[in-house]
DNA sequence: AAGTGGTCTAGACCACCTA
DNA sequence: AGGTGGTCTAGACCACTTT
């Protein structure tokens, strides 16, 4: 006489002896599932409740399981209908500069040039962004960051000519920048806000960074506010594809 | 007799009638004494316990809220050590489509024009990308995607030209696209990889768009892999970034 | 040894959805 | 009414870091 197959076989266990923590171990089984073609895309997961029955473990702990899931945008929670495995939507995709950053994090093998700094008028657009006052002047800084002698980004930024500010003094130092790329800046800016926009070199920033003029690079803008919510550093980094590739992976990689 | 400032003033507590949950109301606690400087960047916030305590919730609770914050990327924790208030790091932002997503859920508004539909030989690096053999054939596809009769995003998407594949007999029906960019598709794919590239438009791209030849826009390159880990259809959009602009915001925005 | 975050339990009650 | 996810508790033990 057959035994009817459970919903959950006992092929696959949680090991509580394993170093692997049991949501992570139920994580990577219902992945797996959803990567062979057990749970289908629109389909609804057993309940917490069901899952942390058949697996022997507490429902928080499934739960904690099912959060992963989700964080890694693989399931939808829905409360009142169920748990629903996500299908795959490019504009869910979301990118992040993690290459660049491993390459900023090697800070010896980084060097700081400073191409130009300025005094200058601030044109209307830049007043209202900066939210500066008529007739305002703004210090502008250009600067070229090489990695292993090589150029890697260029930077140009723009700050308030306020001498009150802290800023402007530490803005002209060299390694405000390596601050404000790596862990260790001084000043506490307390949110910034960054746009990414596809752009063109024109021919001076193309000998900067030994590329050819006309070819299509990234175009990293930021704005800073300081503690009291006022703009006060405005600029952008212009960095080419290769440099920092932007790649999303979406659904299940195993890896 | 002056009573000793207690770490966590009762000024802020949180209400268990609130609607709001608890973990939220705790959350959003914190984040104003980062927003106004209580927390410093660097800093170190009390224990999970002391803070559980304090409020009068248990340590769970408390972890939650913290658990948010690191989600949103405004702490770190760090077992054995404690939890510290991140420094903004602008390597540390990602980007996402959202704003693509909010046109492209308003089906009603939404129009998918063929171009072109060609079966050619690949050429190398795309018999590369999809992994085919020597001297196979592609299927190549171009649309446009309208949105209230205005063009929105240029595609071109090659698959492999395998009567056996039920993607092909599909890829050609103007609503596929449709399913991949709403939530519906009928393919299930297992993966997929996406990358952004800054590009600009030739001329034929441009009229198709109704912008200017050479304007640099965004190219955001798919790789859709089927069931059995075979890419399966790869291609690209261009899209304006006035019409997806890019923007990541980080720090404490209170809103 | 003491303190921290990380995991886990076995309950409880609530909010929401479907039948 | 019954099932689902969402919140919460009061403990327990573990892994890691610092003293």
């Amino acid at each position: 006489m057959s035994i009817p197959m459970p919903e959950f076989n006992d092929t696959e266990r949680i090991d509580k002896k394993d170093h692997l923590p049991a949501y992570a171990q139920l994580a990577r089984i219902i992945k797996r599932r959803i990567s062979n073609g057990s749970y289908q895309p629109g389909a609804r997961l057993p309940s917490e409740a069901a899952i942390a029955g058949n697996f022997g473990i507490s429902a928080m702990t499934a739960r904690q399981a099912i959060g992963l899931l989700e964080q890694e945008g693989l399931v939808d929670r829905v409360q009142g209908r169920g748990t629903f495995i996500k299908r795959l939507k490019f504009t869910a995709s979301h990118f992040g500069l993690a290459s660049l950053n491993a390459i900023l994090r090697e800070k010896e093998k980084l060097e700081v040039r400073i191409l130009k700094t300025v005094v200058e008028d601030a044109r209307e657009d830049l007043r209202k962004v900066l939210q500066l006052p008529k007739e305002n002047s703004v210090i502008l800084v250009e600067r070229l960051i090489l990695h292993e002698k090589h150029p890697l980004i260029f930077h140009a930024g723009y700050a308030r000519a306020d001498p009150e500010s802290p800023f402007i003094e530490t803005m002209l130092e060299t390694d405000v920048l390596t601050g404000l790329l790596l862990e260790e800046s001084l000043p506490s800016f307390k949110k910034a806000q960054l746009k990414l926009l596809p752009t063109s070199l024109d021919g001076r920033e193309a000998k900067y960074l030994q590329l050819t003029e006309g070819q299509n690079v990234f175009k990293l803008e930021h704005l800073y506010f300081d503690a009291s919510d006022l703009p006060s550093a405005f600029g952008w980094f212009l960095i080419s594809p290769e440099r920092m590739p932007m790649i999303c992976r979406m659904g299940v990689w195993d890896d």
